[in-house]
DNA sequence: TTTGGTATCCGAAACGTTACGGATCATCCA
DNA sequence: TGGATGATCCGTAACGTTTCGGATACCAAA
């Protein structure tokens, strides 16, 4: 509850000169720095972030909107994500909130009311849509934000992503260099921008391979254990276009897939091949499923830290090109890939 | 972005008139009352709520602390505390926010940082344990908060609560009025408050029906399905000692009991009588159980309104009597629960 | 006419911080 | 020695709101 005057005070020094000294300015002596610090210490000073709010227009504290109906939080997943994004954000020194939407409200009537209220500097955006409204009204108030991921391919606003489309293309050549020819992808959702630009890496693959894409070959469904399920019976009740080759969105849908797989005996890698993309979703482990699962690697983990710089640095007012950065995505082979069986590559050549 | 003077330049106002006219004061006419108020409308008036909580002291905002790890955080439940609480504070003009704690920081700390920063007025505190570290806190340092739940029987802070005692009696009562004599209770951690108290409620009906209970049929564990199945496994172990009637915490240990009794066709309730207390937790629908439960029934779902008003309430410095609240127990009896089967009713009398 | 009361309004201060422009003093170079 | 330079400091204003005490005008009662 000590206040600068306090301080000052103590100090017989000025408000200013204490404050001055606090916040690391240049014309104050390294003895008064020292003196003003150590009895801020001793007097337990607390800066007073209305009032700092007041005089500079910004709060120091950030948010993430979700909406009330959880689409990506399946499980501990929402806690992974506020929690990481808290713990990054205060060591950063700013406070970051969450607002569950109600599912009743228009998405973009909630960021209105959060920025007039005037209490949010800047906003996290998850799971960016192909032409996402929220980064659209976000854009035209001139609020900072970082979006996870990008809406589309060379953004002018902050934003950390992987490389959406090298995955696809990744995912897609692991199968086509073992000689698959029918590679099935089960996809995410289909208004998602990541979906979008893996499947043009898929694409690309394939293409370049000199593979005809099939449209009964490429799925799009929320990425979940079910859909990997369903997709799996699906592909599983057209013979004679039963792909050898599958790829998965994230690690829930090959999780799906595996289990009835595993369940109709059908041998993996020896008849069909599997892999995925891991985000390293709670209680997810792709290296114990069966088989183990070769994958690109990217944790959402990896995310936070990103993410609380970037909209650090964003609402710092700190120049676009500091604050676009993309993640690392590794190649973990493992045994869940081998060549398609002999007949069919007697089909195909 | 318009101000209180704003407002006052238009009209030929004095920015004091304004303020007392929007904030419903006494002395202020009516027609000018209505001119102030049109006029913000017009100018699209929004308070600033940083300067608002300078001068009185407040900020508005109140908070709910969650440890990372989450025990209580199983699937959506997490999502619906905080969007529950999120929008009944909002409707009440404050804004409700979340902290998720590190799980390396020791709770107590995480408090002081949020109170010493200044920026909340008060917390909602979850899961109470017996002689709870965070409610000691918050009373020592006279920070407004309601607790969900309750740590002692006669509290003289603020809560929300059900009786949780009455739950014990009356889940123990349908067993026992049936003629149930053995009766285990699949309870809670062993922590918590609202654990002991049903145990009270069970001891107390036992007693009440000459029953002397035995140890070996109180079961204390975390609330998951987890357990009920390793506890109805136990159970079964002791042939000798057998209940007839098993009371669950809640609906996830019912869940894992009546998979262990269908699974060895135990027949429900022809062999053993099962009741439980229904939160209706996510995804758990006591009615479509197998047979469906007889159950205590309150909604965690009603607990979040009363606890914005209690501790909105509790900021604005009401007395402790405004503060106190206890929620609906309702029962209801559906197919789970039926007499013993003759052979125990004649080994007892 | 005076007194008192009531309804309505206003100016100034305060909340705690930062920004701006200027002040003071010693030092240094011409 | 005079004037410029740089280091260090300070007073004041500002952010937008609420509160406090007092002002004004009007009307009824004495």
């Amino acid at each position: 509850m000590a206040t600068l005057r306090d301080i000052s005070r103590q100090l017989n020094l000025s408000v200013t000169q204490v404050s001055r000294a606090l916040n690391g300015h240049s014309d104050v002596s390294a003895d008064t720095r020292q003196r003003v610090v150590e009895m801020a210490k001793h007097l337990k000073y607390q800066p007073n972030l209305t009032a700092r709010k007041l005089v500079m227009g910004k709060s120091g504290i950030v948010g993430l909107v979700l909406p009330r109906v959880p689409t990506i939080l399946q499980d501990g997943l929402f806690v992974q994500i506020a929690g990481g994004l808290s713990s990054h954000f205060s060591r950063k020194g700013k406070q970051f909130v969450l607002h569950i939407a109600d599912e009743t409200d228009d998405i973009i009537d909630v960021y209105r009311r959060l920025i007039d209220s005037g209490s949010l500097d800047g906003f996290v955006v998850l799971e960016p849509l192909i032409g996402d409204a929220r980064v659209a009204y976000l854009r035209e108030r001139k609020i900072p934000f970082v979006l996870h991921g990008r809406h589309q391919a060379n953004p002018d606003y902050p934003f950390f992503d992987i490389d959406n489309e090298a995955v696809g293309y990744r995912l897609t050549r692991i199968l086509l260099d073992q000689g698959h020819r029918r590679i099935a992808f089960l996809n995410g959702h289909a208004g998602r921008a990541y979906v979008q630009q893996r499947q043009i890496g898929y694409l690309r693959a394939l293409t370049e391979a000199g593979v005809h894409p099939e449209d009964s070959l490429h799925l799009c469904d929320d990425m979940t254990e079910a859909f990997g399920l369903m997709g799996m019976v699906r592909l599983l009740n057209d013979p004679s276009h039963m792909p050898t080759g599958i790829m998965c969105g994230n690690a829930l849908i090959a999780k799906g897939v595996l289990h009835v797989l595993n369940t109709l005996n059908i041998p993996v890698p020896g008849q069909v091949s599997v892999v995925a993309h891991d985000d390293e979703l709670p209680d997810t482990r792709t290296a114990f499923f069966n088989p183990p699962l070769t994958v690109t690697y990217a944790p959402l983990e990896n995310s936070w830290q990103p993410l609380a710089e970037i909209l650090t640095n964003a609402v710092d007012g700190l120049p676009i090109a500091a604050l676009q950065r993309f993640g690392d995505v590794t190649l973990i082979a493992r045994e869940s890939v081998g060549p398609p069986p002999p007949s069919d590559i007697v089909t195909k050549t």
